[in-house]
RNA sequence: CGGGGCGUAGCGCAGCCUGGUAGCGCACAUCGUUCGGGACGAUGGGGUCGGAGGUUCGAAUCCUCUCGCCCCGACCA
């Protein structure tokens, strides 16, 4: 599509010649897919049509950044054929929500639900809906997109059906991805200085068991390990990804290691432990150690990842509304985004958009779709009235 | 493509200005002491100073060319 012709890659050597003809490296698979589905529809019982894939795609970007702009990243991407306009919108916003519910309750990452404006919308579009997330540094991170295409791409492949009144119709189609770029969302949505913070649902360490003790206290070592092992079981029985670390090494170099990784929990057992019948707990978020009785650890840490979930949500959350501002000015505007997120009324006008931009720095990542009215408010920076019903999201992106 | 910066031990850096044949921290090896928040001591191993050419009695250091990497900006999921 040409709205990625900037971005092309394009092979022109392989097999040590020179191509007769150059061979492009998909940015995306639209025109794949455009390709088979006007193969495949011939009539509206073939409709609707979902295909999905995971798939490596390469866009050439000026600049990358570690997992938020690769050149080359893996995503998942789908694309649907409808007969009806209504049946795409409702696909194209029930995908908006599984990414929405991934990133929430998976990723622990709150997320803007929101559609683009014009400029900000996919390459040839009607509407583009997206889910934007705050950075520890207050930028965005758009991270997953769904597009409704209506009938743009059926017409531009010829994706064509017979109706039930025996008439042509072409499709409206849809599409919708997310990418590695989550990982990167994880990683700056979550981590702090002293490293990653994971999800405990996504996390592949859930909990890591720290064996105490002497090394050369070789029957205390031996207490220890046997009930370490217990317990590992026990977790690993209960559905718990559990990582027991009994190296040769200073304890305090394990914890930092561990917390580098962002591993959620973290229980340390020694001799002293043993002879008390508990265990110190201590996770991620917090700097306390909890003991814990160790006829109830597993039941304990169990129900600590879920909590943890929820307070790494709490907390990724709290730090986006702390760092939102309503606007109603644009210096107001021009203040706010330094931080983080604006809430304000838009004209709607491109020429605006691009202006505030080259100010600011910032663009309008979305108008939410649950959002403060923009009713009887004037624009911020042209005084006009909105040009959505909505105030839109302002915040410098990644 | 513009603007800045950096290439010296596995990693991070100093030394360069003012030439005299390379040093620090971490890591590594051995031994001992440690062991519930990144241990300590002693001893030891390891470097074509990105590459090529030049100046000089002598170049990590000065000159010329060259290669590579990073950051910022423009593009963008």
């Amino acid at each position: 599509m040409e709205g990625f012709s900037p971005e092309l890659a394009v092979v022109t050597h392989a097999g040590g010649v020179e191509l007769e003809e150059p061979l492009a490296i998909r940015p995306t698979s639209e025109t794949v897919v455009g390709e088979l589905y006007a193969k495949w529809v011939q009539s509206y019982r073939d409709l609707p049509l979902l295909y999905n894939q995971w798939c490596n795609v390469v866009r050439w970007e000026m600049r990358t950044r570690p997992f938020l702009r690769t050149t080359e990243f893996l995503w998942q991407e789908g694309h649907t054929a409808h007969a009806t306009e209504e049946e795409a919108r409702f696909e194209v916003r029930q995908m908006l929500d599984v990414y929405a519910t991934f990133a929430e309750e998976f990723a622990a990452v709150p997320v803007i639900r929101g559609e683009k404006t014009e400029g900000e919308r996919f390459a040839g579009a009607v509407q583009t809906l997206t889910i934007e997330a705050m950075m520890r540094d207050g930028k965005a991170l758009q991270s997953g997109t769904s597009h409704y295409l209506g009938q743009n791409f059926a017409k531009a492949f010829d994706i064509k059906f017979n109706d039930v009144n025996n008439e042509q119709a072409f499709a409206h189609t849809t599409s919708w991805g997310l990418s590695t770029r989550m990982i990167g969302a994880i990683i700056m949505a979550h981590g702090d200085d002293a490293g990653l913070i994971l999800p405990p649902k996504l996390a592949p360490t859930q909990v890591v068991v720290v064996p105490m003790g002497r090394s050369n206290d070789e029957a205390g070592r031996a207490r220890v390990a046997a009930e370490v092992d217990r317990l590992a079981g026990e977790l690993r029985r209960a559905g718990v990804r559990v990582h027991v670390d009994a190296r040769d090494a200073n304890p305090g170099a394990k914890f930092y290691e561990w917390e580098q990784k962002g591993v959620p929990l973290r229980v340390e057992i020694g001799p002293k432990d043993l002879d008390a019948g508990t265990a110190l707990v201590k996770d991620r978020l917090g700097t306390d150690k909890t003991a814990v009785p160790l006829d109830g650890l597993v039941a304990y840490l169990v129900e600590a990842l879920p909590a943890f979930h929820d307070r790494l949500y709490a907390r990724a959350r709290t730090f986006r509304e702390e760092r939102t501002v309503e606007a109603h000015t644009f210096e107001e505007l021009v203040a706010g985004v330094e931080r983080g997120f604006v809430i304000a009324t838009h004209c709607g006008d491109p020429e605006s958009e691009r202006a505030i931009q080259e100010a600011t720095k910032a663009t309008v990542r979305c108008i939410p779709l649950e959002g403060v009215s923009a009713e009887g408010t004037p624009c911020v920076h042209t005084g006009r009235p909105s040009g959505y019903a909505n105030k839109v999201v302002f915040g410098r992106a990644y």
